[in-house]
Parts: structure tokens; C-alpha cells; sequence
DNA sequence: CCGCTGTGCGCATACGTATACATTCCCGGG
DNA sequence: CCCGGGAATGTATACGTATGCGCACAGCGG
């Protein structure tokens, strides 16, 4: 049916394994033979089997990118990854993280890639251990798991998060409110932790009727904002986890006729491009995904190649202010 | 290194046959030689080696969906066809369309797919003709090559767009203006056709300084309302070829002080998810994504299998009316 | 004229799984 | 008591590529 290498060594005269060093670059070969064998090759369409080579060379020269694309935050991260990947000769396979874990883990485990980044990583996930003891080269993006042998390419989501706390503080507020993720996450819990305590060394702490969770959606920043703005002494500020959350907080602000940054302050995080876009110009934190998602690339590779790389990062992460925040009248 | 059926079957004490057949359900093992097997292939921790699987079977069980991520548009397809593949078996792995065409085809070719969803296809790609010589099952989603021999589900992208002109030339607009998606992708040639002629039906032509066009992304609404705006006639109404460049071109109207509805009526196209938030409501046409996701899936299911499937489908779409429609004054 | 070196290629085999075919064993019918 | 037959498993092999090793031959120095 489908052309092999052992056709193109029929009609090139030549034995298979002449062809497959010839199509490889095996120096080896004679120019005159190699020629030939392409100029068949060209012919006949072939295309190596990948399932071939991968069972031979025990390697698919194939990465997988883990994560959730309901998500907009990561198709932005796709480009770079792809991009890094593919300078250096590895293609990338993007695996939706959807529902059952169990499809997941074989997906990794099956030999079909050499390597993943993992960016949905919960915090009580077995995936990384798992594929610590499995032996499999990982790297984490925009999560860490925090265990020991585990690479992981993070902001100071911590930092970060402090940051927005002092902005607030500083510009007169006490009545504070926040839109946090899922306590599962790493980024999430992160930022929460930062948030509160520099709320905290600055005397104040979150009223529990000015806390929102969900799991960094459009809707939960519209569910959050209801929920928080309803309370009787409603806050002056919200801190949203994500730039789609403080978007949807927006949204709902302006459904329900609040004035924002007039009647509330709303500080997002991440700065995705549609922070920016005039209707929102929301006030948030820039990180510098394109650079995290490259680095992590370049983390799997050069664990592939056997180098040492670095356990675990945090990049910088800097206040971007626009007009959703504003000091207390 | 990994473990193999051999390794399980030493440890089981059959032969790696047999290991093969228990795991995959073959009715003639005993019951007590598939209960021994399973329980040593956890112990082990035995994954298949999917190379070795599928070199054996010359089938992987996967389907390539080739998109380009970085549009807002495709993120909203994955869940359905992931899902639609996974209530069949098949694995579904995403190919970012990126760069070289030449990397995708070799992807494609390599025999570690069954299928593809084509959803980037332009029309004057040889993608869709290549498949169909290769014999490689595909179906194109939102788009279609025209080819004799492919499968396409789509929207009625003409009908659609001709009633966002029956809409505008019934609100009494008459200086009309559009800023349409690329010529080389069949939605962005549909909806422009079906726009122009429902126009010249009704007696009326676009002027030329009141068409822009771009890649059906933000920045192309943003410029592209900048650019029809500034005609010393401008329009009294913009039909933009999707929703992003409707939003783009809202955001703008907003930059350049210009009131939706009451200047300018902007209409937009697949009623994604943003087109309804309370900052936008933009009026636009709906498109079941999903259905047709599920549809594409359904249909390559159908190839491998062996079914003979419909040729092609266009889906009937909806206009939505929120407001930033208005009559003329 | 012989042996040595190196180039260019073929031979044999490995990778891990699936499956056609062969074999063994046991049971029951004649 | 023998033999047919089915159930349960083993044997052999195929899938397509890569690679270690060996062989043939040309060129060259002695």
C-alpha cells in the first residue's frame, strides 16, 4: 500500500539500509548513490514511517504540550513553544487536558513523545511524580509542583500578587476584596499567598465576604464581582486572580451599573493582550510568558541532550498600571 | 530500560503472545491467566509501546486536528472534536499550522495519524488534494478546498453574510462598508461574495475607501475601522468578516471617539463567546461550532471505519441582534 | 606482485507488538 | 478405548527503520 524504504532500495538498485543512511546524511555514502536514492525518494512520495523509526531509534523527536485550551492564556504560549521546539529539530503534539487523567498518563507513558511540558499541573497531582519515576524528561510552565527533581518555569506570581497589594493600599483602600483560583494551582495559591500578606504587614486581612474562588474564567470574574459588590459594606478594590477574570468582573461591573475605578478598583494579573484593548485598559501585572514558554522549551531540550538545567525559576513580574485603579476619594 | 510485554509475560509466566492477547481482551485467554497478567503489568507498571503498536497494526488510533492557535476561534473546537474522538477511541493530537507547509504534510504523512481535521486549509492549498491521493481520511471544518473528493463542514457563510445586508439595508443604510478576512481562505471568499451580492440585490456597491481586509484577528478591526473611517464619506454601517474584527473595530470606535450604533453600525460573524459581553453585545451571525465540530468528527470516524460519508454540509446559521445595530436617523 | 588501508555498501538483526498458524491437552461421544 | 474437536497457549513471523559488523574492491606503498 504505503511506499517503504525497501521499495525506493528496489527501484534506486541499492539495499534498504543504503537508502535509510542515504536519506539521513550518513557520510558514508557516495554522492552519486545518495542522488539517486533521492531522486527515487522524490518519486515515489516516500515519507519515512515514524512508528518505524521510533520502535528502531527508541526516540520520537515529538514533545508534548499539556494543557487546558478552554484557557485563553494558553494558546498564547503555543507559538513560542512551537517555535523553540522546532529550532531545534523536535516537533510538538499538544495534548488537551480534558477530563480523565488516566488518558493522560498513558499518552506520556506510551513512548509516543520524548518529553512534555506540563501546564495544568494541580498541586496534588501525581503526574510530575509519576513522571519523575518514569523517567521521562518534563518540564512545568506557569505551575510548579514543588517536588525536588521537577523543573519548573514560573512568574513571582508571589511578588506579583504583593505588588497589586501595596498599589491598593497605598492608594488609600481598607476595604479590599479579591477573585482568587482554584486553591489547586500553584498560581493560584501563589498569588493568594502574596496577596494576603502584604495585605497583611500592611495591618489589614480579606473579609470573607469579599472572596470570590473559581477556576480563572471570564464567568467567575461575572459570578465573583456579583457575589462580592453584594455584600453590605462592599469592598473598594478587588484583586482578580487572572486578566480574564478582571475582565469579566469589568463586564459584570458595568451590567450592574457599577463604576469602575470610581465606585470599585479592579486589578487583574498576567497582562494578555486583551488587557490592553481601550474598552478595558485594565491594571494588572506583565508577565513575560513568551519568554517563560522559550526557556521551557529550551529546558526540555536540553534535557533531552543530556545537560544539566536549571531546577526551578521565577520570573519578574512588573505593575502595569492603566485606569482601573484609583485612589480612595 | 522500559517494560515490555516480555518483561510481563517472564514475570507471568506465559508467553508474550499471550500477554498481548489478555491485555486486549481476547475472549480465548482463561480468566485466571488474564486476572495473573493484569495484576504483574501493574505491578510493572506496563504501558504498551504505542510505536510498537502501531508499526504492528499500521493504525495509531490518532487523529491530527491542524489549526492555527493563536486565533480565538479554534481553541472553541477542541473540546467537541476531543470529545467526539474519545467516544470512538481515537486519541486526538493538535498540529499548530505554523510556518513551513512542508512540516505539516510530512506530520501528516508519516503514518502517525489515521486522520485529520483541516480547519487553516486555503483554497489555494495543496494540502486537500495531497491527502486525497495519499488516501489519508480528512474532513475540513470551517473550511472548504472545493475538491471533488473532500469532506467539508462549514457554515452557510454566504447566507449568513447576505443577511447582515438585508439587516443593514433594511435599518436604511446605504453607504455601506466591510472589512473582510483573507481571499485565500473559503470562509473569508464566502462571506465576502455573499455580502456583495445580498448589496447588489438590493441596488447598492461597496465603495473601495470603504473596504479593508486583513487575517480575521483584532488588529485587523482596529486598523481597519481606522482606515475606512477616515474616507471624507465614510459609512453609516461596517460589516466586519468575524467577531474578533468586529471587537477590534469596537475597541477602536471607542479609541477614536466614535459612537456605535449611533455613528457607525458594526456587525460581526460566529457569535463567539466574547461577542456577547455586556461591553460589546455585538450584533452578529451564529454559527453551531460545536455541532459541526461533532459532525467532523463523526465523519473521519466514519472513513476509518470504512463508512461512505457525506460529501459536504454547510450548516444554517442565525443572526443575532443585540445592538450595535441601528437605523439611520 | 602482494598486503594494507579505507571507502562504499550489504547482511543480519534489533526495536515492541499483533496475529496466522501450529500444538497441546482435555473432554466426551461412538 | 480411541478419536474428533474445541479450548488455551506457544511458535513463527510481520510491520518499517536504524545500525553494528563484515565484505569487496580500489588504490597505494613496499
Amino acid at each position: 500500500m504505503s511506499v517503504t524504504s525497501r521499495d525506493v532500495a528496489r527501484l534506486a538498485g541499492v539495499s534498504q539500509p543504503t537508502v535509510s543512511r542515504a536519506l539521513r546524511g550518513d557520510g558514508r555514502i557516495a554522492e552519486a548513490t545518495r542522488a539517486r536514492i533521492e531522486q527515487v525518494a522524490a518519486e515515489l512520495g516516500y515519507v519515512p514511517s515514524e512508528p518505524g523509526r521510533s520502535l528502531s531509534t527508541r526516540s520520537t523527536r515529538q514533545i508534548a504540550m499539556v494543557a487546558d485550551f478552554e484557557n485563553p492564556l494558553y494558546p498564547t504560549l503555543v507559538g513560542p513553544l512551537h517555535d523553540t521546539f522546532a529550532e531545534h529539530g523536535y516537533r510538538m503534539v499538544l495534548l488537551a487536558e480534558r477530563g480523565d487523567d488516566q488518558v493522560t498518563y498513558a499518552r506520556l507513558l506510551d513512548r509516543s513523545v520524548d518529553g512534555a511540558v506540563l501546564t495544568t499541573t494541580l498541586v496534588d497531582s501525581s503526574l510530575s511524580q509519576l513522571l519523575i519515576d518514569r523517567r521521562l524528561p518534563f518540564v512545568e510552565l506557569n505551575r510548579r509542583s514543588g517536588l525536588p527533581g521537577a523543573n519548573s518555569l514560573t512568574a513571582d506570581n508571589e511578588g506579583g500578587a504583593a505588588s497589586c497589594a501595596e498599589l491598593l493600599v497605598g492608594l488609600g483602600h481598607r476595604r479590599i476584596g479579591a477573585i482568587f483560583g482554584q486553591a489547586r494551582t500553584s498560581t493560584a495559591r501563589d498569588r493568594e499567598n502574596g496577596f494576603r500578606s502584604a495585605l497583611g504587614a500592611a495591618g489589614l486581612a480579606l473579609a470573607d465576604d469579599h472572596v470570590s474562588r473559581g477556576s480563572f474564567a471570564y464567568e467567575d470574574g461575572v459570578r465573583g464581582l456579583s457575589e462580592i459588590m453584594s455584600s453590605p459594606t462592599p469592598p473598594t478594590a478587588i484583586f482578580c486572580g487572572n486578566d480574564m477574570v478582571a475582565v469579566g468582573a469589568l463586564n459584570q461591573a458595568l451590567n450592574l451599573g457599577i463604576d469602575v475605578p470610581g465606585d470599585v478598583s479592579i486589578v487583574g494579573f498576567d497582562d494578555l493582550a486583551i488587557a490592553s484593548w481601550p474598552c478595558f485598559r485594565v491594571t494588572t501585572v506583565r508577565v513575560d510568558l513568551a519568554s517563560m514558554a522559550r526557556a521551557a522549551a529550551e529546558a526540555i531540550v536540553g534535557q533531552l541532550q543530556g545537560r544539566r538545567v536549571v531546577a526551578a525559576k521565577a520570573y519578574p513580574t512588573e505593575l502595569v498600571l492603566r485606569r482601573t485603579h484609583a485612589s480612595i476619594s
